[in-house]
DNA sequence: CAAAAAAATGAATACGTAACCATTTTAAAG
DNA sequence: CTTTAAAATGGTTACGTATTCATTTTTTTG
């Protein structure tokens, strides 16, 4: 690999003034800059980063540790992040964490000496949160939270779940059935406690069969469609706990030949872009902002990282109703 | 910064022997092992990966440059690049290219010294390919290829094409419009020349204003959507050169009252998981092979970093019909 | 038990860059 | 001109690790 050694002994100066083209070129004379880059364009010399973080102790990378991509809350943060990220000229190392591989993933995050660490796959207990704070370096949790209640953005998911459940009362629904993830996640824990107040405000009692919490993924889901299908008292409409369960969910509603919300009125959560395809029109609760949490968080990961500032973020946005086709009166 | 340094004197023993209990272990004697292990436990000592990789001159980075994730052929494709990656102990930069930042991307990722570069964003024509081969470094394009024919995974395009427009052919449609991709891609150019080959081969015509070449951004498809609403002579039926478009032109059909399939038939190419959800439907073509183009491509990738496997790879895969609900008899 | 072989450890160095300090060259001031 | 200041450049070092080679310690062998 050429070097900014062989750069120097072809343009016949020293590495010193290599380095200073490449950052300070204002500090050095005009043909010997000229020389240096003919030099550079000659020997097609690319500076290495990883030497320069060693030196500068700053890598300009940061680390995202995100949930599935399938998931297109997670797309729409990911393509957020990643961008912003870029424009400021930093490079984006993307994590999938899954049930068996967070030790490789943290240890490889910590590995890197990364500027800054954006994640969305926090449990309320995690004891990776200790070690974050240890690290010293900056980061900040979206969409979920640690019940330190430290350095997050989300959305206010009391408010979230309360609204949604609401919405469904209004239309006259009582077999109203939660379907969300499990309570180990403040995401799921805040929706499931804003839709049990709404029930209670209504004085809707909630059997406990109607109260399912569950995995995220598709075959668990399935697991539950079916299970709900075998009831005896079929619910008239679902609450779900995120527009990605709702929309899987309608796939095997859809697929079983049952109409929506003609037969079943189906609510979500974050209002993700794909909710209002046509085809889908889903009813939803989000943010009114259009940028989503994946970018305020990131915006806030780069104030902590030029600022160097030390201040907890703790962001919850408000959310409102986004009526569309799946619901309606029963 | 604890470094191995401080490890070293810590324990009493040198650098070097920190050094080895991290790397060859087994070249350590037991209480000399532990006594290091104490150390780096007690100081929280993590190696630095970039200090590392200067010395051995590998990153266990890679870089992936893909299209849009809201295009769901890419949400797959970089989901199942960086699982593999991680999979194999990598770490996975993940850029996005637009009109005006390819600069500034392929300079970020020669500066890393990745070890592997995989790109779903090249031109037929993109002067990219020449500084890749130069730099030396192992890549791979998937979906797309360069002219040169050379490091490439993709669906046989033609055949995609061609499979498509005789599906929509065999249901009986004659005017049938193509709406795909600037031609300057070879996806687009190859699907197209399949689907102007099925006509041939049938006798039909296709005047110049069924052949649509835009752009894939949401807007141009809207653009071209009221264009087709606004003409003489509707179509009856759309190929579109991807689900991606496919979806998105569905969007906008659905959203003015026109019913897909019996008012309009729309095929896709690539059969996206999300083309199966059963609100969508979509019929399109696609790899019978469940892993995917970027599954394929990062594999092959991985076995050029590890094998120094300097052989051109050129696969094409074969693709077959998924007739579902968005076409049907005229 | 001595000699030879093997295992364990340490000292020194390289990787490629930026930063610091020293030196030389050029420009400004008197 | 000479002196002084400023600009331009170079030499050396540090960043944190792995590697190479040398040295010491332990084990094996005849």
């Amino acid at each position: 690999m050429v070097s900014s050694k062989d750069v120097a002994k072809h343009a016949g100066v020293s590495q010193t003034t290599v380095s200073r083209v490449l950052n300070t070129p204002e500090r050095v004379k005009k043909p010997t800059l000229q020389k240096v880059m003919d030099a550079i364009e000659e020997l097609n010399y690319i500076p290495d980063g990883n030497a320069r973080s060693l030196v500068q102790r700053k890598t300009r990378t940061i680390a995202l540790i995100s949930g599935p991509l399938h998931n297109p809350f997670f797309s729409e943060s990911t393509t957020a992040i990643i961008n912003y990220a870029n424009a400021q000229g930093f490079r984006t190392n993307v994590h999938f964490i899954n049930d068996d591989n967070s030790e490789e993933v943290y240890h490889s995050v910590f590995e890197n000496k990364v500027d800054g660490i954006i994640l969305s796959s926090i449990y309320l207990d995690d004891p990776i949160f200790n070690k974050l704070e240890k690290s010293g370096i900056p980061f900040i949790s979206f969409n979920r939270k640690h019940q330190s209640e430290k350095n997050y953005v989300e959305i206010d998911n009391r408010q979230a779940g309360y609204l949604a459940a609401m919405h469904l009362l209004d239309k006259g629904h009582e077999n109203i059935v939660w379907i969300g993830g499990p309570l180990t996640i403040s995401t799921f824990k805040g929706r499931m406690e804003g839709f049990i107040q709404a029930m209670q405000d209504q004085q809707i009692a909630i059997p406990k069969e109607r109260m399912i919490v569950t995995d995220t993924k598709k075959e668990e889901l399935y697991e539950t469609f079916l299970a709900l299908q075998k009831s005896a008292e079929r619910p008239t409409a679902i609450c779900a706990a995120t527009d990605a369960i709702a929309i899987r969910l309608m796939d095997f509603y859809i697929s079983a030949g049952i109409r929506i919300p003609e037969d079943l009125s189906i609510i979500g959560i974050d209002n993700v872009e794909l909710s209002r395809h046509a085809s889908l029109d889903l009813t939803t609760v989000g943010m009114e902002d259009e940028r989503g949490l994946g970018f305020l968080a990131v915006e806030k990961l780069f104030e902590m990282i030029f600022q160097k500032n030390k201040s907890c973020i703790q962001i919850k946005k408000s959310v409102r109703l986004f009526e569309r086709n799946t619901t309606m009166k029963k």
